[in-house]
DNA sequence: CCTTGACCCTCCCGTTACTGGAACCCCTAT
DNA sequence: ATAGGGGTTCCAGTAACGGGAGGGTCAAGG
């Protein structure tokens, strides 16, 4: 399988998958002119990869999910820590950007938002108590 | 002012600050032994900054609500048309960490977290229907 | 046999908003 | 004279790729 055809079935562009080799994630083969082969195990971990991706994880993380996927003895505790720790970052994330959001939303709905220029947002980054 | 007064004051590093000043977004004085001297207006900005930062407003969105910060004939439409169109971002972003939330808490909630090496973390990263 | 176009390859730079560190200057106190 | 605690510049690195240059390869058509 060529890159191209392996990018249309893992749903990760070409350049993706030639980083995930740069840094070590996967190991496709390569034919005599020069072309990477990926077996079916390549495709399963980019897969593997893309889905870990789409749920947030780092790509250390994703690193460390499939050492533990390709062992046989894991345990799953270890997984789940990795993904408790990412779940509880998500968590803090979500709680900044609720903060900000609701600052925001607030200001925003002050905000006459017309041609006059007195607006309670610049007021809001200009003075003290802007929170 | 040097810069670690100043850094004081404004909450930001004074790496920060030397940032702010090599992208333009503040000029402060030089002595004549090469240190900077900031004025207060130099402190306003920076803390105007810090607050739009914290925001979340992006480094750009800053350099142009400190341009309208500074604009007589601004309107506050524009203001708020800058703030309306971060706010949706955070929107967005806020409702694509809550779906990895989700999903993974359930994983998370499924998972023995055990020794025993079955896992539906993995199960699930490994399959098709990884949702 | 040659050309064309679609692949593939390897670099290298740019992205965001800084942070860390090296190497060096300045000022004050001992 | 020296030690310390400022300050300065510049370079490199971060996360996870994307864009693009410059150049080899392959299959089909004339």
């Amino acid at each position: 399988m060529n890159i191209s055809e392996v990018a249309a079935q893992s749903g990760l562009p070409p350049k993706t998958i030639r980083y995930y080799e740069d840094i070590g994630l996967i190991k496709p083969l390569r034919d005599t002119n020069g072309y990477r082969a990926f077996r079916t195990s390549d495709m399963h971990r980019l897969r593997f990869l893309g889905r870990a991706r789409a749920l947030g994880f780092t790509i250390e993380d994703c690193r460390a999910l499939l050492a533990l996927w390709g062992d046989r003895a894991r345990a799953s505790a270890d997984v789940r820590a990795i993904a408790m720790d990412h779940l509880t970052q998500i968590e803090a994330k979500i709680a900044d950007l609720q903060a900000m959001h609701d600052t925001l939303r607030h200001l925003v709905g002050a905000c006459a938002g017309d041609a006059r220029p007195d607006c309670p947002i610049l007021h809001s980054l200009e003075r003290e108590g802007a929170k």
